[in-house]
DNA sequence: GTTTCCGGTTTCCCCGCGGTAACTGGAGAA
DNA sequence: TTCTCCAGTTACCGCGGGGAAACCGGAAAC
């Protein structure tokens, strides 16, 4: 006899997934950095590279356009010469970002706990004495 | 004269920007979909196949496999006939449950969002009777 | 003994995403 | 005049991630 599917829990939760609504906002390379680092306050395109490494130009670029035909940024071109382009969060982009901190936060976690493993790694490859504080 | 780069607001928050950290979890495709449904409690291979519309069997393998490996669900075979295998959040998957409700959240904000907007173009193209109920 | 089911694995293929690098164009500095 | 800076754009290239479909092995049902 086949086993049951059991009736979906997930029935509880709403009838349609909405992760991917979300992940498509979030879902190309370096979005969600984005967000955090203008969740942060308006930014320049160059400070935005800047903040964040090995982000490449045409990336970014792609991201911030995307985004802002989304409705999750605005784009503001501040007339000073050289003119410069101020991006920040719009009203929908704001509401990422209580999602972003959760990430953030789960991110912290992840990482002490990847340390810890190391740490206990080195262990068992027979490092008896203490790790030396970085 | 060259515009300076403003101090990041961002070094109020977090030294290393523990997004990537964190994305790579959720990083594969499905990943969040999967954490969702399992939060729900404990489910198998085929149910989870079933709960996620349009996963193909390889990426779901994949992405429990990894998964795995990286701590977040755990695999346990029941042995029933033919045995069945379980899949359920670790205590470290539990972790992203904030953090995928949130982007859930967002979700359906983005959804009704959408509806909103759709709703205006229809207006837009000169459609002013009522919309008829689906 | 053949079919079905469960829980996958393997193979093949494709295309889309992202990285690299070069180029643009206007304004100011040197 | 030439250089640099800001804010990108464009062309090219590679690869890896994901989809489709076939295959698998044990057990039980028919």
């Amino acid at each position: 006899m086949s086993l049951k599917i059991r009736k979906n829990r997930a029935a509880a939760l709403p009838p349609t997934c909405p992760v991917g609504e979300c992940m498509v906002m979030l879902g190309g390379a370096w979005a969600p950095n984005i967000i955090w680092y203008l969740s942060g306050g308006p930014r320049r395109f160059s400070e935005l590279k800047i903040d964040i490494p090995g982000i490449s130009a045409k990336v970014l670029s792609t991201r911030l356009k995307e985004m802002e035909e989304k409705g999750a940024i605005e784009r503001r071109i501040v007339p000073t010469s050289p003119p410069s382009v101020e991006y920040r969060l719009s009203d929908l982009g704001e509401e990422f970002v209580p999602a972003i901190h959760a990430i953030v936060e789960v991110g912290y976690k992840l990482k002490l706990r990847r340390e810890a493993k190391l740490a206990e790694e080195a262990d068992w490859q027979n490092v008896p004495q203490a790790v030396p504080a970085l």
